[in-house]
DNA sequence: TATTGTTATACTCTATAACTATA
DNA sequence: TATAGTTATAGAGTATAACAATA
């Protein structure tokens, strides 16, 4: 079998975040959440009062996206949103949401220290610096 | 803004790969070709006669999303099937496909390469075997 | 009995277009 | 006039379950 994909870049890079993307939804499933929900309640905790305009343009995400992912989050208890102007909507998160981000925040940590030692030490300190320069450019 | 997620791995690896997948995709655009298909398309070319089955094994992708993939290049007349016995189906790149497969490397060259230069020279060496060591494990 | 190809279905993430209410 | 939130819709990739035909 002739393996020309394997050698490129762009092909490994995708090969392994979507690995590492089902590993992570694997993990996080028992506590009910995606991926992009995970992250959405994490950075609404750090960010107390945020909007969802905010979050999507952090995010890298369309605002239409965000819509049905807060309501999600309100309707289990972890969000409120509370009006800031007549236009504008702060996102909290609920002391039972606090809660489940302290999950979250566990099962991040552990998928990221399980991600960082299966790459050999040498490679290690030069991964993020080279994603970053694919991402932010 | 606080971005405790910026520095984590896994996120980095995300956002990376989505950004330069969408890229890829639309440099493909014009062709009228989605990214997987590419993908297909250039293995089959590469490894005449190859079934179905084989070609998802090495792409990681289940058989039943083969077929419609298969079924769009064998009616736009890019790919072929022979009946290799009365269950398997080799699968061949036509003459029509490959000037299509010409112009999808010479896309994909030009992709990847644009990738590399972009991540600053001192890192580029350590990029896909970090890649590889999370996607083979 | 295991494998190949297939159908049907659903989920996740993401995008665009268009609308409304407000700043 | 630009922005925030929203609705509706679609597309791309992927997964599972179940089946028929064949090895």
């Amino acid at each position: 079998m002739k393996d020309i994909l394997a050698d490129l870049p762009g092909y490994a890079l995708r090969r392994a975040s979507s690995a590492m993307l089902a590993e992570f939804a694997a993990k996080l499933a028992p506590l009910d959440l995606r991926p992009t929900e995970a992250s959405t309640l994490v950075l609404i905790a750090e960010n107390a009062g945020i909007t969802s305009s905010a979050l999507c343009q952090f995010l890298g995400m369309q605002r239409a996206n965000m819509v049905p992912l807060v309501a999600r989050l309100e309707q289990l208890g972890w969000v409120e949103r509370v009006a800031l102007d007549g236009r504008s909507i702060g996102l909290n998160v609920t002391n039972k949401g606090q809660k489940k981000c302290t999950e979250v925040r566990q099962i991040m940590e552990r998928f990221e220290q399980r991600l960082i030692a299966r790459i050999p030490e040498e490679h290690r300190e030069h991964f993020v610096p080279a994603l970053r320069a694919l991402w932010h450019s």
